[in-house]
DNA sequence: CGAGTGATTGACTTAGATCAATGACCGTGG
DNA sequence: CCACGGTCATTGATCTAAGTCAATCACTCG
């Protein structure tokens, strides 16, 4: 359902590559929004920072997925997008897709259903954020992102990465997983994550 | 921009109005998606409500602005919606609004709008609640939502909803607006925020 | 093989949650 | 017309979970 089938061929053909290296950034926040992304291998996290230096991960885009949907409805980027691995990602031009999206009801179908997933996605992250305790929190995460059977968790990438998702401290994520372990209610191996007792 | 314009005569006159008493709750969450509503007078929380009975506010939705657009994509609603005071709600039919989608490019294209408003206001709330500290919380707010002057802030209800609106217990809210105006940052005069100092 | 990154654990601190009590205000029903 | 119940605002006291600083180890990539 994340895959960029929706995006026609017209599109497509307009579109250009470009690749980054781990930690790059491909554009900053007040930047001109020149068109939608796709990710074509990799990584790349939307962030927003606070005087702090504080990051707010807001999404997190891996390979097949799109982002900055929402800039085809403004001049500017409201966030930056940051390689989290080396990454290729493709650009859509925003001219060529709207123009687009004006002849192909089909497409314009489609960029819909994107956006009103993006809300529903937020709003989910939304909710995680207004739970106060970390294990509560890591529960969340888990629950909703479990495989077919429910209980096996495939960690997208580096639990340090997963604490700025989910808005913990390395340390409290660190802690809070090894206490779940010791307690018996999760079990880790490598990247996987297996609930063993729903709380 | 939060009118309710953009809706075409032929789905105003599928709407049906409601009148909700303060704290009641117009759906919930798992309830079928009947549509899209548009808050007539008065005021209407989207919330979700974790197992520990927090709530996270998703939404505010005040007189003139719609809500629940994300629910014309699915079966079900995927929150709370709780009137805040007296309010009057107007329902407008997801078969008709989604029969007039395929024939009106107008309203496909407001319709796109809004729920690009909606990414971004979603963002805008998600940064907010990555910032840890209450004050520059409060401040994240305070400026973002400062009338044309940049310095004053009319509050859209009673402390007690900012506050979980902010993420905040209420007494944190209370005790950090306290500091702020005896720190001569802001001052307060009834529903109103004046910033003094920007820092 | 050395540098950099990720994972992990310890020690300490603190901001904010929580529990509690009080006063102001407001509408309402007797 | 006023007493009462309810909600909102406010402040005090206390507690604790999570942030922060710090050190260590494993691993991988030039």
């Amino acid at each position: 359902m994340n895959s960029t089938d929706w995006i026609p061929p017209a599109v497509r053909k307009a579109a250009t590559d470009r690749r980054l290296r781990a930690g790059e950034t491909l554009f900053r926040s007040g930047d001109r929004a020149t068109g939608l992304y796709g990710v074509v291998s990799g990584k790349v996290r939307l962030v927003r920072v606070d005087r702090n230096g504080h990051e707010a991960v807001l999404q997190t885009a891996i390979a097949g997925e799109t982002f900055a949907e929402a800039s085809l409805f403004s001049l500017t980027y409201h966030c930056d997008a940051v390689a989290a691995s080396r990454t290729v990602v493709r650009l859509y031009p925003k001219r060529t897709f709207i123009g687009e999206l004006k002849r192909d009801p089909k497409l314009t179908q489609a960029f819909m259903q994107r956006l009103a997933e993006h809300v529903m996605a937020l709003r989910t992250r939304l909710e995680r954020r207004n739970i106060r305790s970390a294990r509560d929190r890591i529960r969340h995460f888990l629950t909703l992102n479990a495989g077919a059977d429910g209980r096996t968790v495939s960690l997208p990438g580096t639990l340090r990465e997963l604490a700025a998702d989910l808005g913990l401290s390395e340390e409290a994520l660190y802690r809070t997983l090894a206490r779940m372990a010791a307690d018996g209610e999760i079990r880790r191996s490598g990247g996987t994550i297996r609930i063993e007792k729903n709380v």
